[in-house]
RNA sequence: GGCCCGUUGGUCAAGGGGUUAAGACGCUUCCCUUUCACGGAAGAAUCAGGGGUUCGAUUCCCCUACGGGCUACCA
């Protein structure tokens, strides 16, 4: 990709790239994948990551969305360098406090005869469009239909200022010259070419004197110095006019460097990954569990399901990119050094919510155990009430639990539900495992084994092991026949963790009563 | 419908003229093991189809199919 390296060096500038949402509801996990590949690249180029917020629909306007959008991205470990929240050299970053920014801009093109007002309402223009529908075609406000509209192009010069002055309502409508070749270079793609006869004039300031998203973006991607503009696929069918915006406002030269990147598709089934798909999947789509402000319908977070962000943001990277090499586990650091566009796949990636579980798996086996035995603490003395200087909330205590538990969890939040053996004592006991080993005749064996463990010196793993065995031998028995009882008898399950480091675990004093309180509870 | 972008196992994907076509998730089997896991070993499974170009195409070109996106005074 020799193009991608020569422009580096010939821009001396220094990189900026931003992410620019805009708060119409949750931050989807594919918009935050697109923040994580501008911030990893600024990052990694010793640049700059700014979030602008695009709030230009004032109809679409979704209370709390921003600071949803501000806390997902601080809950991912993307630090925003300048932007809303942050301020910075360029503030205000939020668009509709620039507002009065874009206008001359607009008015700019206008008087270079790159952009016309146009006067068409919408009832008309939904009317051809239906026409045109009907018609089995589609309307299009471009070179071919312009001259037939309401516009300052059809309209003598005195009556369109007559219009624009006693206030009728009116659009800045881009004027894209006819059949000429429009060819840009993505940093993905590669050179993509255009006829400007399917690109139709946009919108570029609305009646309601707010730009559209196709003017805003380049006014502030300019003026904010921004070097690549890094966004979802669905933009490049508008990348034409976007460069032609540039270049009828002079800056082609600032021009960012464009990067479409491929769209999240459902994991099943056809079409982008949606909000629907996840509850109906089983599956988060958002980072953070969100209210609907208006509705109250609750969508979930990967936050709330017990995800790790480092496991959030290593899936989300390689969903579309890869490093090139076998390592899959990458911390913020390590995707920071190794991400590059070269690497960044052009098709749609399909979401694969299994191996989103196995990358959970992996960083809560290198979570430190120190830390996950302190939350585990918290957990327990929230759910049980155990008495200040328990043993079971002592660190010893629980380092060895999570030490057993991590390796058979995916999530941290399973410890309790999975070992809740550990710190209580059964209550119930798995009537199938013991049917199938029981015999009346054991009891003596389970009887003796409780002794023998009184009389243990030391009761560790290994020692506990070596009498459970001789116990065995004493009574001619094969270890095999009783380790199962042994377990249930323990865990009141037949299945767990280890069993020896889990007897050492709980004590000889907890083991022996566990022993007894089976021998008699249990209806043999 | 039109335009644009894509297409390597079920999924994420490496590879960009000559390869036994990597690796990971998931699945199956085996080993380890009292169990469930972890770990280890193995296995099934892929170049969408058709034409070219070439001594030789997964790789380059064209067509078709399929998938996706866009086609708003939404972003």
């Amino acid at each position: 990709m020799f193009y991608l390296c020569a422009s580096f060096f010939y821009m001396d500038r220094r990189i900026r790239t931003r992410f620019a949402p805009s708060p119409t509801g949750p931050l989807h996990m594919g918009g935050v994948r697109t923040a994580l590949y501008a911030y990893l690249f600024a990052k990694q180029q010793g640049g700059d990551f700014l979030l602008r917020i695009e709030d230009t629909d004032q109809a679409r306007f979704v209370p709390g969305a921003e600071d949803y959008i501000i806390e997902s991205l601080n809950w991912c470990g993307i630090k925003i360098d300048e932007g809303v929240s942050a301020g910075g050299k360029f503030a205000p970053y939020r668009q509709s406090e620039r507002k009065e920014m874009y206008r001359k801009y607009a008015d700019q093109l206008v008087q270079n005869g790159h952009a016309y007002y146009a006067f068409d309402t919408s009832p008309e223009l939904d009317a051809m469009r239906k026409e045109a529908e009907t018609a089995k075609g589609a309307f299009s406000y471009d070179s071919s239909s312009r001259l037939k509209m309401n516009n300052s192009l059809t309209v003598s010069k005195e009556e369109t200022e007559k219009k624009i002055s006693s206030g009728d309502h009116y659009v800045i409508r881009l004027k894209v010259p006819e059949n000429e070749e429009v060819k840009f270079t993505d940093i993905i793609r590669g050179e993509v070419s255009f006829n400007s006869n399917l690109v139709d004039d946009k919108v570029l300031l609305k009646s309601d004197g707010m730009p559209t998203y196709h003017l805003a973006h380049i006014v502030d991607d300019y003026l904010m110095e921004i070097t690549h503009a890094i966004r979802g696929e669905e933009w490049l069918p508008s990348a034409p006019a976007h460069i032609l915006i540039y270049r009828f406002l002079g800056w082609e030269n600032q021009m960012p460097q464009y990067a479409h990147l491929p769209l999240l598709l459902k994991p099943d089934g056809n079409g982008k990954l949606s909000k629907r798909d996840g509850d109906k999947l089983g599956f988060p789509v958002f980072p953070l569990e969100w209210k609907d402000p208006a509705t109250g319908e609750i969508s979930s977070g990967y936050r709330e399901k017990g995800y790790y962000p480092e496991a959030f943001v290593n899936m989300l990277a390689f969903l579309g990119w890869n490093p090139g090499s076998e390592q899959e586990v990458f911390s913020m650091d390590e995707l920071i050094q190794h991400f590059s566009f070269a690497h960044v796949h052009k098709g749609g990636a399909r979401f694969d919510p299994e191996k989103t579980k196995w990358f959970n798996e992996q960083w809560l086996h290198r979570q430190p155990d120190g830390e996950l035995a302190s939350r585990l603490s918290s957990s327990l003395q929230t759910q049980f009430q155990f008495a200040e200087g328990d043993r079971r909330l002592t660190e010893p205590f629980l380092i060895q639990c999570v030490q057993l538990l991590k390796i058979r969890s995916q999530f941290e939040n399973e410890f309790i539900e999975k070992g809740k053996y550990l710190f209580i004592s059964p209550d119930q006991y798995d009537e199938q495992a013991i049917q199938k080993k029981w015999k009346p005749e054991l009891a003596g064996f389970f009887q003796q084994l409780s002794t023998n463990f009184l009389n243990l010196q030391s009761f560790v793993a290994i020692e506990i092991e070596n009498c459970f065995k001789a116990t065995a031998a004493e009574k001619n028995l094969k270890p095999g026949e009783v380790l199962q009882l042994f377990r249930v008898f323990l865990s009141g399950q037949s299945a767990g963790v280890d069993l020896f480091p889990m007897a050492e675990l709980l004590g000889k004093e907890e083991v022996i009563f566990r022993l007894n309180a089976a021998l008699t509870n249990i209806k043999l």
